[in-house]
DNA sequence: TAAAAAGTTTAGACGAGTCTAAAAAATTAT
DNA sequence: ATAATTTTTTAGACTCGTCTAAACTTTTTA
């Protein structure tokens, strides 16, 4: 039985480590939680007496397999709440995560199965992620960056990069780009990587290189 | 900004208290809370700093105008969460209980909002317990045990009471007691306090005085 | 390759919430 | 009205998660 807060340290460094595939730095773990370093280190030992990591002093972090089961549990309570918000109760993309952060712990498996069949077995949350099925399995298609699209060809979007801030969210909405939108390329600026776009075949946009990094579309 | 646990000693508070009526003894509060008199001291004088109770040495606590507004706030997150599992998820009205006193402390005024909407503005729970409004204002009808029933009459069920059991829930739908249910009272036994009831003119059934006392129905 | 810088861990402290054991106050019984 | 009993509070300790400051290790720079 995880507390919250280490539900939340195994979670980044899940997310740090992508998926588990390299090892994580204390200090990117202090910033990701917004904690000191001390503090790390002190989670990481109880993590790593739980085995859900291993721990090499000064070398950082690696997630085990229960580790990673776990981290995916988590994730999958995540996205399947962040998608009750939005498609039951009406939430805009921008407005689910902080609530999701919390709802996530809510420890009841039976919850989770009934959410999940409430939804209709979602396989992608709000943002274009996947939620993982409850054995923890991803099944996720191809994605690229919308600036890594070679030529200029129509894509759709898939998912976007979300941090921290929502702002980019709000922009995306103003803008006009949501998942499933259809991204016609019309041209590409050399000198600042900025990218003219036709949305949906209606609307003539630029987006910039830091934009376009984190729109996801098919390749 | 309440921590979960004084929410959690803030309800029982409440809840002990009648909602405001009576002052409640520190011994009261630990067998309600399974923690020790000891906690109970400390934690009623945080609460009495947050001026959420008054609280005498030796002579108990009793709630403040603010205490009673945070309690009922709680308390109708509650009651909207276990309506929603029970409206929405197909929850039973005996699995409820437990999942609701951990979504209750969810923060997000927004979420309640839409939940409320989303339920069609709810005002009772699955166990007939009224959902205060937003203004944390309470609208009840009379309500009186079924053991209190003068004569032979029908009566509706409106409520029961629910303790930390579930079982006692349980044993309703097994007889087929629910809020709603038209109770016929035939006979009752001089001896040990039990009725004879027709439920829904279907089914006859003998409630010991126990039972009765916990089903709330129209006077 | 030695010095400087950056990153990490340890040591010690703190607040929240809990406990046990002992002291104090209130209640009740004689 | 005093003694016995019950209830409540205090004192001191413990875990969890956090912090700062100091010590230590690794990496970078010159
Ligand atoms: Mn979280
Ligand atoms: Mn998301
Ligand atoms: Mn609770
Ligand atoms: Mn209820």
């Amino acid at each position: 039985m995880l507390s919250l807060t280490e539900e939340n340290y195994l979670k980044a460094i899940y997310h740090l480590s992508d998926g588990g595939s390299k090892s994580v730095l204390t200090n990117e773990v202090a910033d990701a939680m917004s904690t000191k370093p001390a503090s790390v280190t002190d989670m990481v030992k109880k993590l790593s007496a739980k085995k859900l990591i291993t721990y090499e002093k000064y070398y950082g972090v690696t997630i085990t397999k229960q580790g990673k089961t776990d981290a995916l549990n988590i994730i999958r309570k995540h996205r399947l709440w962040e998608t009750f918000l939005v498609q039951k109760l009406n939430f805009h993309w921008d407005q689910v995560h902080e609530v999701a952060e919390q709802l996530e712990h809510i420890q009841s498996p039976l919850l989770i199965e009934k959410l999940d069949e409430f939804l209709n077995f979602p396989v992608a949350d709000p943002h274009g992620h996947p939620i993982p099925d409850k054995n923890g399995k991803i099944h996720t298609g191809q994605q690229i960056p919308l600036c890594e699209v070679p030529g200029k060809k129509t894509v759709t979007v898939l998912a976007v990069n979300v941090k921290e801030s929502s702002s980019f969210l709000q922009y995306l909405s103003k803008i006009g780009v949501y998942i499933g939108a259809k991204l016609a390329i019309l041209d590409k600026a050399e000198f600042d990587g900025s990218i003219e776009i036709m949305i949906d075949g209606k609307k003539k946009v630029f987006v910039s290189k830091e934009a376009s990094q984190n729109i996801l579309v098919t390749p």
